[in-house]
RNA sequence: GGGCGACUAGCUCAGUUGGUUAGAGCGCUCCCCUCACACGGGAGAGGUCAAAGGUUCAAGUCCUUUGUCGCCCACCA
């Protein structure tokens, strides 16, 4: 049977057999009477109408290493997939769409364009959870939610019902957040702050009956239309004598009191305040204190109405431009001076926000987040109830904002989205808030029933998730099993708008945290540090990059830079890298695939390779002896697969994907299979027998350790390798554990020996311009006889790896000078006249006179090394006070940089001497 | 105005509790298309860890100050 694979991976080829595997086997179907601990994750539900970007590949890489690594140790594992509706950011896109086909959503009404929606979420919709699929994500697909659907509309209106009757929910008229372009009211989260450049203008307000002007300091003059006082300071002995007077508000002609009030700086500006109650919100407070009248001066598109008079109409910007000019004109613009000031941005339209009077549900949230903060901070490894958020420095961010936190603004003057559960009586005041449709008035039993127009911030149903996914309030089997879930992925940059709701609204209602650990992922910034971006053009597609690299390559780049705490900067060549890798991969496979042919043809069942239970009792021993190479092999391997599941522990992905790629390529590539090659075609047989369960073992092992994060490649090579008969994925079996038989000081210590071998007689051959096939002769010294037996047992491999026609041990000490090397254990030296005969004399001057500068270079170094440990251990209170194996270990060293010098400098006696032979 | 983070090899970044000669990927130099892999193999060069001071037997790692950059929070007109 003849075994090939494609020459080189082609992750398109083979990518999408599995991500459809996968999904139609329903290998990820979690069972709540599985036995095993429990992991459980929510995902943080993506934008319905969205598609994968670079950030939610980090996201869903994290997620689903953790997730496969969890499962393959056996635990009873769920990863719960989603979307979000993602209200406002949703009806946008819709609402373009529908402009760009000339309709105007307005007219459409509301019916008709939430109907829009639901059709363009069922053509949209699913292109996320596609994409997912094709990704090879291992969720559970049969437990797929949608924060709209009518389950967890059910949900909503439950908890809006349960907080709105226990007095946390409430309506109430006051100073909002406005965005003039989604026209809708924002929470104080949604409005983003910018410093900008901007201007003071110093306009002068005549007072009545004299010919005193009072001049305010104003950033934005086109408020004044709505002033209704002006104000200073009680103590500001300035304007003592104008306070109760009153001025003629310009442009408008209004009289308007000055009154005095402490909340205004005397040191800013000219000490004098306009005061715009409707536009402002130190303003509206000094309004409430002061009983003065608001007036709203715009409309809710952000322009100026009928209240501002002779500006009516006009853009708020251009009225402030218009107002300017027409100050100056009277005369009452007495200076303008740069200012910068920041302003609040809509998060989604970018349009400046406008301060407003509006009407609108709350969400009290002092008595909602003290158990909140409680729970994080008392957090502790192993106590119940609290939540651990890593890193640790988001940690104090996310309690000073529940210190701090302010009332919540939930409602949003949206059709798409959670429509309010409130009901407003035609024929008296009544308002009833219920979780179905009321038919006729609570108190007046009128059936002249409108249920409120605004629906709810998206961030309300998604502060459910992690229980409203899980059946609750019902006490299903999987809310029971998989509640709390076991850990929350996400981005620091929706701390607050979702992890701070969802523990909030969590403990309040299940009265347990909804998560045991949030684990904050970095965010991936462009070359210039931004976050990306597609609207900025600045995103990279994770698609077309999954095509060019594969997803593999992608998702195990990702992983190798995501340290936690910093944010991540993706490049070619970094993704280059870990296609390599994969590529590497694929072909060590290929190398025991081609030869697995011929190991058949001498008589063994491959099959036997598949069995665990062969694989499990590597390394096997030849002859008596565990070859030092397979020793070496499987302590590195327990140290690594040690390593890797502590990292994964303590989300260090980074560390992680690291040690398995310098495993993989450095010791189980470079090393293992090169010393290994010719013992597969070992004439004897037990021998060669042994060699092929090593190997095999070895490279399952590794496979193992890479499946978390390269979950097709790992899958595909798995099922080309023999496995046992009905086995259906590498992601059901087991992880590599470290294995305590598996360590093996001694010989991790014996083959970085021979390693080092090795390299010190390459070392003289590129030195010396060996031709790199030519087989030199070579001395060895040590006064070591340890050394010189592991060396002598290992001669085969040292001389084939270092392409020696022969070793020589030598019984003295080699001379220095000439094509030789030494360290502190032993010397080596080729036979020059077996290597290529000379280069030109010039060429051979320069060399020398390069190595004499190179010598010289590390004598100094040494020196100042010695020089130091040796002031160091002549130091008591370094002896009486560091650890005993610093000590010792210092002391090893200095002998040894001891001996390194006194060759060095005999070197360079030879070399004043005279060039080298 | 507060708070946080970054500054380590040409580039992009690791470096958990302070402890023997500071690492990786890419790039660079030299040699090799050797029967798994040129998306490869072999051998190298390259860093006074932003600056100054301090604590310590010992500092890239802890403290203070400064500089540069970035982020978060905050109602200063």
């Amino acid at each position: 049977m003849a075994r090939e694979i494609a020459k080189a991976y082609e992750p398109q080829q083979i990518e999408p057999r599995w991500a459809e595997y996968w999904v139609k086997e329903a290998l990820f179907k979690a069972d709540p009477n599985a036995p095993g601990p429990v992991f459980s994750i929510v995902i943080p539900p993506p934008n319905v109408t969205g598609s994968l970007h670079i950030g939610h590949m980090l996201e869903h890489t994290e997620i689903d290493i953790l997730t496969r690594w969890h499962r393959m140790r056996g635990y009873n594992t769920l990863y719960l997939p989603g979307t979000d509706h993602a209200g406002i950011s949703t009806q946008r896109v819709v609402v373009k769409q529908l402009m760009d086909q000339g309709i105007d959503y307005h007219k459409l009404g509301r019916e008709e364009f939430e109907k829009r929606v639901w059709q363009w979420k069922a053509e949209a919709g699913s292109q996320i959870t596609e994409q997912m699929k094709a990704i090879g994500e291992s969720c559970d697909w049969s437990r797929e939610r949608f924060t709209l659907s009518p389950e967890m509309s059910r949900v909503v209106r439950k908890v809006f019902v349960a907080l709105y009757n226990e007095g946390l929910i409430y309506r109430e008229t006051r100073l909002v957040n406005w965005c003039p372009v989604c026209l809708t009211v924002l929470s104080d989260l949604e409005v983003v702050h910018e410093e900008r450049q901007g201007n003071l203008w110093h306009i002068r307000y005549p007072v009545s009956g004299s010919k005193e002007f009072i001049v305010v300091a104003t950033t934005r003059p086109e408020t004044m239309l709505g002033d209704t006082a002006v104000a200073v300071h009680p103590e500001d002995e300035r304007y003592a004598h104008l306070v109760g007077k009153t001025v003629v508000l310009p442009l408008m002609n209004r009289r308007i009191p000055i009154i005095a009030d402490a909340m205004v700086d005397r040191e800013f500006g000219t000490g004098a305040v306009k005061i715009t109650p409707a536009h402002d919100s130190n303003d509206f407070e000094v309004g409430k204190r002061h009983k003065l009248a608001e007036i709203d001066v715009m409309t809710d598109d952000g322009r100026m109405n009928a209240a501002a008079g002779p500006y009516a109409g006009l853009d708020r910007f251009a009225a402030r431009k218009k107002i300017v000019e027409d100050l100056k004109a009277g005369g009452l613009l007495e200076k303008v001076t740069e200012h910068k000031n920041s302003i609040g941005i809509c998060e989604r339209s970018k349009t400046i926000v406008e301060p407003r009077i509006s009407t609108q549900w709350f969400c009290a949230m002092k008595g909602l987040a003290a158990p909140a903060l409680k729970a994080v901070r008392e957090y502790e490894p192993g106590k119940e109830n609290t939540i651990q958020i890593v890193p640790d420095n988001r940690r104090q961010e996310f309690l000073n904002w529940l210190d701090n936190i302010r009332d919540w603004t939930i409602s949003r003057q949206l059709w798409w989205g959670h429509r309010i559960p409130a009901w407003y009586c035609g024929d008296c005041e009544q308002v009833i808030v219920a979780e179905e449709p009321p038919t006729k008035c609570s108190k007046c039993g009128s059936g002249r029933l409108t249920q409120d127009p605004d629906v709810l911030d998206t961030w309300f149903s998604s502060g459910l998730w992690p229980f409203s996914t899980l059946g609750w309030p019902e006490k299903t089997a999987d809310f029971e099993k998989y509640y709390p879930t076991s850990l929350l992925i996400t981005g620091y940059d929706i701390l607050f708008f979702w992890v701070a709701r969802m523990a909030m609204l969590g403990i309040h209602f299940t009265g347990k945290v909804p998560f045991r650990t949030v684990y904050l992922h970095s965010l991936v910034r462009t070359g210039s540090g931004e976050k990306m971006s597609k609207s900025k053009g600045t995103g990279l597609d994770p698609v077309v990059l999954n095509q060019q690299y594969g997803t593999d390559a992608m998702r195990f780049c990702l992983a190798s830079m995501a340290a936690p705490g910093t944010d991540i900067v993706l490049s070619d060549d970094r993704l280059g890298g870990a296609r390599n890798f994969a590529n590497k991969i694929w072909n060590a496979a290929r190398f025991l695939l081609m030869n697995l042919d011929k190991f058949e043809a001498g008589g063994t069942q491959i099959e036997e390779l598949a069995a665990p239970e062969v694989r499990a009792k590597a390394p096997y021993a030849a002859g008596g002896a565990v070859p030092l190479v397979d020793a070496w092999l499987f302590s590195r391997l327990a140290g690594i697969t040690e390593l890797v599941n502590s990292a994964l522990g303590n989300y260090r992905f980074h560390e992680a994907a690291q040690a398995v790629y310098q495993f993989f390529w450095g010791d189980f590539c470079d090393w293992y299979i090169e010393w290994v090659k010719p013992e597969l075609q070992n004439t004897d047989r037990e021998r060669a027998v042994v060699a092929w369960r090593n190997l095999f073992a070895g490279f399952d092992a590794a496979l193992r350790l890479l499946h978390p994060f390269m979950p097709f490649l790992t899958e595909e090579l798995w099922h080309q390798l023999p496995q046992p008969s009905g086995a259906k994925s590498i992601a059901l079996g087991a992880f590599p554990e470290a294995q305590a038989r598996w360590k093996n000081d001694a010989a991790e210590k014996d083959f970085a020996l021979i390693q080092e071998v090795i390299l010190e007689l390459r070392n003289i051959r590129a030195e010396r311009k060996v031709e790199p096939k030519r087989k030199v002769a070579a001395e060895f010294y040590s006064a070591s006889a340890d050394i010189r037996e592991t060396v002598r047992q290992n001669l085969d491999g040292i001389q084939r790896l270092a392409v020696l026609s022969g070793l020589e041990f030598v019984v003295e000490s080699i001379p220095q000078g000439g094509a030789m090397r030494s360290t502190a254990r032993f010397d080596v030296r080729i036979d020059p006249t077996t290597g290529t005969p000379a280069t030109s004399i010039n060429a051979r001057v320069i060399e020398a006179s390069a190595e004499l500068a190179k010598i010289r270079k590390e004598i100094e170094r040494i020196e100042k090394d010695i020089a130091s440990k040796e002031r160091q251990l002549g130091d008591e209170t370094f002896r009486s006070r560091a650890p005993e194996k610093i000590i010792r270990g210092m002391e090893t060293t200095l002998e040894e940089r001891q001996v390194e010098l006194k060759k060095l400098q005999e070197r360079l006696g030879q070399f004043e001497k005279g060039p080298p032979a």
